[in-house]
DNA sequence: AACAGTCTCAACCGCCGTAAG
DNA sequence: CCTTACGGCGGTTGAGACTGT
């Protein structure tokens, strides 16, 4: 067991790094005839070179026929941010509400995408404090929609109690999403306004 | 075209909870 | 009750892709 890691990672039996199309193939194969198992043995069984944790996450994250890759939709952009705000890191508990997106592509997907503005909104909010904005600069995005009005998300920085950040979150209209079909952009979504004057009141961190 | 910086995401690591013996 | 084996989870890493200069 993983308790034990020196034997896995010192035993030259074991392959690590990315899967090969053989190995995708040979996994692949092997549970469609024999169903998901024990995974340890299930990869000694088809005869990988990979711990069962390896075949498991292969499998869960890249090679279940059910598994949707790529474009996340706005629907799901805030879906995301609203289970989060719920929930935190319970990635895989968010990942069971959004059927065919691995805990791990939303993972990612929060930390690339949204975290990123989380910080740079932190920072910018900070240097608000001393250069503080018009008013009229921060009440538009380019959609000519106020970003707070459109999307109901709102972040409060961390408290002085030491709780976490704090985001809000209402629900947006469903003419948010464009005709376009073009998904919009993190950019778009994020409420830049509501930054500073944050005021729904459906979810909030948890604090830690 | 070449290089540097940034971003994305597949995969690994380590911890925890639980079931079985 | 204790130990062991395993699955599951969240955090982190690093290689390759992409973008800007």
């Amino acid at each position: 067991m993983d308790k034990n890691p020196c034997f896995c990672s010192q035993d030259p039996e074991v392959r690590k790094g990315p899967w090969t199309v053989e190995e995708d193939l040979i996994l692949i194969d092997y549970i469609n005839h024999h169903g998901e198992g024990v995974w340890n043995s299930l990869a000694k069984a088809a005869g990988l070179q990979r711990t069962g944790k390896s075949c498991r996450l292969r499998w869960l994250n890249y090679l279940r026929p059910d598994v949707r890759r790529g474009n996340i939709t706005p629907e799901e952009q805030l879906l995301i941010i609203h289970l989060q705000s719920m929930w935190g890191n319970r990635w895989s508990q968010i990942a069971k509400q959004m059927p065919g997106r691995t805990d791990n592509e939303i993972k990612n997907y929060w930390r690339t995408k949204i975290q990123k503005h989380i910080i740079k909104r932190s920072e910018s909010e900070m240097s608000d404090l001393v250069n503080p904005p018009s008013a009229a600069s921060a009440s538009t995005d380019h959609h000519g929609v106020s970003a707070a009005d459109a999307t109901g998300i709102a972040y409060s920085p961390p408290s002085d109690r030491g709780c976490r950040a704090e985001f809000t979150f209402s629900p947006p209209p469903a003419a948010q999403v464009p005709d376009d079909g073009v998904f919009w952009s993190v950019e778009d979504l994020w409420p830049m306004q509501s930054l500073i004057s944050g005021t729904g009141h459906d979810a909030q961190f948890y604090p830690l």
